[in-house]
DNA sequence: ATGTCAATTCAAGGCTTCTTGAATAGTTGA
DNA sequence: TCAACTATTCAAGAAGCCTTGAATTGACAT
């Protein structure tokens, strides 16, 4: 993953919208969701629907295929792990805490590891 | 972290010159770097690194102290690590590779990972 | 072939973000 | 106090993003 494809990663994640797409989209796995379901579960308007799932596509975080008249769209799991990696690799790995928050799940994060910073909020 | 404040996150991770920011700040530690240091750096006129610092501070993800006529700046480990553990949480807890490609770095992507999914690219 | 359904594309408008130069606030040293 | 320096704030304009309704494409069933 270069540069520009985690700037496109990141850019595509930083919308509410999209961020509820790919946690709906999550559980679903590889079969994942048809597009009209997926617009009657969020309750979105279907133009602005496939406006954000062409983006999420584009960025490589989701995938689709087409059944009959419906298209299927699941979450590709190497496009958000790729994004994650080079934020970790290229920002801050020479941060042990932020390691440790993505092995430890957030939890980690409300007390345990606060302690080795400064003690904001 | 709440949902709002993980968008506020990404969204400061976002842009191209921040994530320039956060790559040269983080190597400076706690102690951090000058703006006028950075800008010199970056090649970034004073008020647009002065937008673009200020974002991510308001975003959590940079401090700032002010040491004479300079303002250091410098990473806030706590909340890169809490957007990422966000992101990891609420969007991937179920893909393992995603897991993996956390905690073993970005090598493991370009190839090894890859075989439990499609082998895109 | 025709009507219906699922999804995308198009075009317009509003809104936010980013950049730039000018002006301002605060600090240091003579 | 005055000059020099560091950094931020302000205002204006450009550029990009998001939403919405209308129109379009493609697939299925009768």
């Amino acid at each position: 993953m270069d540069r520009s494809k985690a700037l496109a990663a990141l850019s595509a994640l930083a919308h509410e919208t999209r961020l509820d797409l790919i946690r709906l989209l999550t559980p679903a796995g590889d079969e994942g969701m048809a597009a009209g379901q997926i617009a009657e579960t969020l309750g979105l308007a279907a133009p602005r629907l496939s406006f954000h799932l062409s983006a999420l596509e584009q960025a490589g975080l989701l995938r689709s295929r087409k059944v009959a008249r419906n298209v299927f769209y699941s979450v590709d799991p190497r496009g958000l792990g790729s994004t994650i990696a080079y934020v970790l690799n290229h920002c801050c790995c020479d941060h042990p805490e932020v390691r440790a928050a993505c092995s430890h799940g957030v939890g980690v994060l409300q007390g345990a590891v606060a302690g080795s910073g400064t003690d904001k909020t």
